[in-house]
DNA sequence: CCTGTTCTATGACTTTTGTCACATAAAAAG
DNA sequence: CTTTTTATGTGACAAAAGTCATAGAACAGG
């Protein structure tokens, strides 16, 4: 890992930290699939991706995932960060959609730098903030929506997040996400083609415009 | 406002703490009904309640409320804590349905108190946390469940934070609190009352026992 | 190529939820 | 003690979403 790498992906943090997270935490990688959080796991160090992208999930006692919201470099996971204190387990999953680059910072460190480090703990805070605001938006979205403007607002996340007007999912896959069934997506999805939304392929939908 | 208050509702902070509330917040009384908070309104304090009760929804454009979660004496609202940099405006709503005491503390001590007073410094990441918690538990329930379970999960919480197993709305407000219509949770109703989980009387509902 | 597998399409049906209409009951107002 | 208002109960129906069954299309591996 180099200073650049840091200085890059996260330019707020002072001289000091980049330094700190130099010596004392560890690169590690993902691959496409790769699980970086599972639900149930003990936290032991805080990751800050500088690569790739994360997927957050929401997981039921069936083993029902519900996606909540990306994770992308430059951003960490806010439940992380906070259960420094009481060691705490991890009340989400979370995957790696591309192959991912994260900096696992072990917890012991947390509180320390929080308050030797003015730009860890701006950092920290609006790490919290903006995954709460994540969350709002998603509540808003199961609970005043229906499928179909959901799935409209799962496309384009999807595609604003992979820079990409191509979906490299199966209809059985997006349905999992949505917590629906795969013959739904299906039929929403075709009626999307009908309106020249999209345009449906074989494991993957190429989004054309999107209202 | 006195020392004791704060010390019984928030007996971790420290007596400087103490004292620096003392000196900086103010009380201010809400009446049931009132709105502590208004989406989209601006932050300019912190509230920490200190007696009666508070729920906080989520608003859509179409004035739809939905409930997300109760605050209790000892808590405070986690996005208050945290716009203190930033101006932000309130994303959520949040009524008292008790009359309800909360301590005001000007957002300009946020950071200062982060750095001086540890007590505070965990406070804020605690509220952070839970609320965080609450939110998660929130979407579980409208991803996964249907809404005879939600609703005994809304009563059950309700008869937890009002510690009384009547709970004085009418149907009518039971449906908005959960974005669903007066028929249905009529109807849910009348059938938990048959299953005996219930008994049903005008603008209330008493709880015999959930499952 | 052929063959088995996976993915998609779609009709028919069920269940759940939402809506409309109207009846009845309970409380409030006069 | 009426009258009016508000809350609840319920049947009938509509719409959305989930399930089942089945067929065909696309691909993968020999």
């Amino acid at each position: 890992m180099s200073t650049a790498t840091i200085m890059q992906h996260f330019p707020t943090f002072e001289a000091g930290l980049v330094d700190e997270i130099m010596k004392n935490s560890e690169i590690r990688t993902f691959r496409v699939g790769d699980q970086l959080m599972r639900t149930g796991q003990y936290f032991r160090s805080t990751m800050l991706i500088i690569d790739g992208l994360v997927k957050v999930y929401r997981e039921d006692d069936q083993g029902n995932e519900f996606f909540m919201y990306y994770l992308r470099p430059g951003q960490a996971c806010a439940l992380s960060m906070i259960c420094a204190t009481r060691q705490e387990t991890s009340e989400i999953m979370a995957k790696a959609v591309k192959d991912t680059e994260v900096i696992a910072i072990p917890l012991t460190f947390m509180d320390e730098w929080m308050s030797k480090y003015k730009s860890w703990y701006h950092f920290v805070l609006e790490t919290y903030r903006s995954r709460f605001e994540e969350l709002l938006v998603t509540i808003d979205h199961i609970a005043f929506r229906a499928m179909d403007e959901r799935l409209e607002f799962y496309l384009k996340k999807h595609m604003e997040s992979l820079h990409s007007n191509i979906i490299q999912l199966s209809h059985q896959e997006i349905a999992e996400e949505l917590n629906s069934s795969r013959e739904v997506i299906s039929r929403l999805l075709k009626k999307m083609e009908q309106l020249g939304k999209v345009r449906l392929h074989r494991n993957s939908v190429e989004i054309i415009k999107l209202s």
